[in-house]
RNA sequence: GAGCCAUUAGCUCAGACGGUAGAGCACCUGACUUUUAAUCAGGGUGUCCGGGGUUCGAGUCCCCGAUGGCUCACCA
């Protein structure tokens, strides 16, 4: 008698019907589990070079996605990495023995199969099996081919399935593979490195969020996964590497929703000796020559909403952004009191110690974001909000930072780099004030950083893309979670 | 974290008013040598998400919980 929670009961239930199958394929000495199978072509090279391939003799290998038995033909769909491809097997062909085998596998079953090329009567490229070999036999039934899997839970959890049976899914994420591989040229072509930095950080810095926490064994030491690349990347601007980029995960403790995954992938590139105009350039750049690669267009529909992403983008800075869409200049609002009184007419809700810049961007946040659809950079954000950015010159409230809004969500960020390290160490405490006062995301006192400073940054210009968020709009993915293969989901029990 | 909605066969879904749980695909049995959502004949395979409660009787009504989705909050 099994136990309840023995694995092998648990095969046998659920193979319920398919267990005669199995033992009756083992007792013909046929190999549930194939090894290393030979494939001349894949089904969509069978396809396209029909008239060159006909008559010829190929063997493919792929999964079982549909059977069509007539007796004694039968018909049968195989599915490799390319695409889809007929077989066609007659018990005159392959023998009865083999045949009889054939009608013991199943939709799910890998098999691989060698024979003829040719096309059927009503036209479709076939391949007339002179023998075939099981691979690899499925003990659980498929989901449905002509609905899918269309259960939202049960297509994250198991995300093969998903890409098994949903032919949409699997184009999305050959899409993000392409997407970032066009980034990647389109940086390398530019004269950037690309590097790789700790994702484990004494001091989680580069971002205002709430960090993962972790433990090293060895050295006793609680660490923290990154919450950005940032301070790192600037460290080796400072090691001399003046052009580097950084694609990769970044943590952030958050809350879950379609626009936030606590896993992320991001794109942080520093240009030594540029500043954020040249950022903004290559942002409109780079983004445009992704998407001529792949969606393969500059306009794309996304929510229902056709987008522009060919440059020049729309440039507003943030006051006048703010102007524009509630008819308020908080520029002449010097005081904090009547940037207050202000942001309560809007019925905006401030903290007691909001400052004049935060009530800004809280006010730029509930206001405006929203409606920049079009690619829109807003510019010049305020400095206690940018604890990493240059001064403007001519207004110390504001930064040299932008940040780049398609379809009401952020894309991108980026800023002329603070290179002063007094001027660093000074944001950095009042961050630390922040914090002591409850603010969990604001920045830790990083001194290795600013140590790093004193050995002199040269100006750069950085900028961050939050890679997922652009795939979303490439692809016209309504969730983050559609560009995220393996999206963090609580456990099922 | 809050509100709303969903959860029924392996998958996709139906199940008025509370009265013995259904369909299609898949699967099983049989027929069929160019089919393609093959077709034809037969077969229902179920912890109705879980636990309480109301009731003569609960998939259905009430309460609690789980997971997911959407919206909001937090954030990129």
């Amino acid at each position: 008698m099994l136990k309840e929670n023995d694995p092998a009961r648990e095969i046998n239930d659920l193979t319920l019907p398919q267990n005669d199958k199995l033992e009756e394929l083992q007792e013909k000495g046929i190999k549930l589990y194939g090894g290393k199978y030979v494939r001349t072509h894949l089904a969509r090279q069978l396809i396209e070079d029909y008239p060159a391939l006909e008559g010829q003799k190929v063997n493919v290998a792929g999964r079982i996605m549909a059977i069509r038995g007539h007796g004694k033909a039968s018909f049968a769909n195989l599915q490799d990495g390319s695409g889809k491809i007929q077989i066609y097997l007659r018990l005159k062909d392959v023998g009865s023995e083999s045949y009889q085998i054939f009608n013991r596998l199943d939709v799910g079953d890998i098999i691989g199969a060698e024979g003829n090329l040719f096309k059927t009567r009503s036209g479709e490229v076939t391949v007339a099996v002179e023998n075939f070999t099981l691979l690899a036999k499925s003990l659980r039934t498929l989901p449905e081919k002509w609905h899918g899997l269309r259960d939202i839970e049960l297509r994250y959890r198991q995300r093969y399935l998903d890409l098994l049976v949903n032919p949409q899914v699997r184009e999305v994420f050959v899409s993000r593979s392409k997407i970032i591989q066009a980034m990647r040229k389109f940086l390398e072509q530019r004269g950037f490195l690309e590097v790789e930095t700790p994702m484990m950080h004494l001091i989680p810095g580069g971002a205002n969020a709430r960090p993962f926490t972790t433990h090293h064994n060895a050295l006793d030491l609680d660490l923290y996964l990154r919450i950005a690349p940032e301070l790192y990347l600037k460290r080796l601007i400072i090691g001399g590497l003046e052009k580097i980029y950084e694609i990769n995960r970044n943590f952030r403790n958050e809350g879950i929703s379609t626009k936030h995954n606590p896993e992320f992938t991001m794109l942080e590139l520093y240009q030594a000796y540029a500043d954020y105009h040249d950022m903004l350039k290559l942002t409109e750049e780079l983004i445009y020559a992704v998407a001529q690669e792949v969606p393969g267009t500059p306009v794309v529909v996304f929510e229902d909403v056709t987008l522009n992403l060919a440059p020049p983008y729309k440039k507003i800075s943030m006051l006048e952004a703010v102007k524009q869409y509630t008819g308020i200049d908080f520029s002449g609002l010097g005081e904090t009191v009547k940037a207050r009184a202000a942001a309560k007419t809007l019925n905006i809700t401030v903290e007691k110690d909001d400052s004049w810049g935060v009530i800004l961007n809280k006010v730029f946040e509930e206001k405006v974001e929203a409606n920049l659809i079009q690619p829109t950079f807003i510019l010049d954000y305020p400095i206690e909000i940018s604890p990493l950015a240059k001064k403007k010159e001519d207004d110390p409230r504001l930064t040299y930072r932008f940040e780049l809004f398609i379809s009401g969500r952020e894309i991108a960020n980026a800023f002329s780099e603070l290179n002063d390290p007094l001027e660093q160490r000074m944001r950095f405490l009042k961050q630390v004030e922040k914090r002591q006062a409850g603010d969990e995301e604001a920045h830790m006192m990083d001194e290795d950083f600013v140590t790093a400073l004193e050995y002199g940054m040269p100006p750069t210009g950085g900028l961050g893309i939050g890679i997922d968020r652009l795939i979303m709009i490439m692809t016209n993915s309504a969730s983050i979670r559609d560009v995220i293969l393996f999206p963090l989901l609580r456990p099922k029990e």
